[in-house]
DNA sequence: CGGTAGATTTCGTGA
DNA sequence: TCACGAAGTCTACCG
């Protein structure tokens, strides 16, 4: 039954499990989903809730007192809302809900560099998308004008990270035979500072691609929206 | 004026900023924070909502329509819900909520091994927490038996990341007069295999450290929550 | 089920 | 304000 319980309640709230939390006695929105979530929302704090459960849950509710279990291996986690006083209690059906489309997440922008890698550094071509190495796939893999392989990281914000994980990968790439001299580009929308600094004393070559640019070379109907 | 207002409606919404995101029309339910959040659940899909807004945001409403800008310089957020029907529509006054009391973060964990710095490693006793490079400061420095200095990351759980993290801190204070010969230690409630397995293919010794052992160890009277 | 990487990450802190 | 690192991160994906 795909509904949704909403309680304005005095309580208090205590999580027990990876930590101990505390949420002291107020005015506070429960939202109990069908599929378990129990999320406790007070009237700041945006999106994030300021306790809640993930599911699967298991619910004990009396008089008073509400728990929340959740059986995840040895470590059990609780939620224990102590509840003072009830202001509303309401149930609302919510039917089906679609689901999200996306657009301008970093698999698009894999996309689109995918198409025109020139972006990324001058004369590359693509070899492969996702290629494969033993701990994980690198974004791109091109070759360069000189016939020479190019592993590129593509990311929508590149921070330190972004550098260390493209490291990783050409340190296992270039102990294939024939790819001794793969050289690296970091690719992003924005580039950190520290990782621009980082990327440039390991000889990693930085490009900043502009969204906007990228989409005015493709074709126009592709975009999942039309304006 | 600390309240929540709560629509459940049959209603479109759409994101443009960072990304372009559209939920197809369905039941879903709006959460209007005083702080001006704006959170779009479903019945599943726990914690996160579908589609948000973080403040500050100016909230425009027209009959059948809801829309919500953001201001951040010059990318403009803007989250537009086309609303459908209107099946409740209330708005409960919440009051000030106190925070929300934390225990056995990572912050936590830091001090802890401070006061016991040879659950770490044999023999370690603490010189400085966060040492300070110029990269960013070390959790702990300490000095072993043999007088030579030992950096200790402290994680909760320990990821590739964090062998990283410390690589980058090691390489920088090794190159600091005094410290060349400064080990690296990683002390962690968890130690992923793979983390582990670098760690060690890195000379950085792994201390996997319990949280009850070490709270056994210091005054009952220090917990923020007695039993 | 465990591990990795992405996220409109969000959130806090320190410079 | 900006940048970095933690988070009960959560979530999707792949083995």
């Amino acid at each position: 039954m795909a509904a949704v319980r909403l309680i304005v309640a005095r309580c208090e709230v205590r999580y027990t499990g990876r930590l101990a939390a505390l949420l002291p006695e107020a005015l506070r929105l429960l939202m109990i989903k069908s599929d378990g979530s129990v999320l406790v929302h007070a009237d700041t704090g945006s999106y994030k809730p300021q306790n809640w459960m993930t599911p699967p849950t298991v619910i004990e509710e009396e008089p008073g007192r509400m728990v929340v279990r959740r059986r995840a291996g040895a470590s059990e986690d609780r939620l224990d809302i102590r509840i003072v006083e009830v202001l509303s209690d309401v149930e609302h059906d919510m039917g089906e809900a679609a689901a999200l489309e996306k657009e301008g997440a970093e698999a698009e922008l894999q996309e689109l560099l995918a198409e025109t890698p020139e972006r990324c550094g001058e004369g590359l071509r693509l070899v492969k998308r996702e290629f494969p190495t033993d701990i994980g796939p690198v974004d791109l893999m091109c070759l360069d004008g000189e016939e020479a392989y190019v592993a590129v990281e593509i990311k929508r914000v590149a921070t330190l990270e972004a550098v260390e994980q493209l490291c990783r990968y050409l340190e296992r790439i270039r102990e294939t035979p024939g790819f001794g001299g793969c050289r690296g580009i970091l690719a992003a929308q924005v580039i950190k500072p520290q990782a621009r600094r980082l990327a440039e004393s390991r000889h990693i070559h930085c490009a900043e691609v502009d969204l906007a640019v990228l989409h005015g070379e493709r074709e126009p109907d592709l975009t999942l929206f039309a304006a």
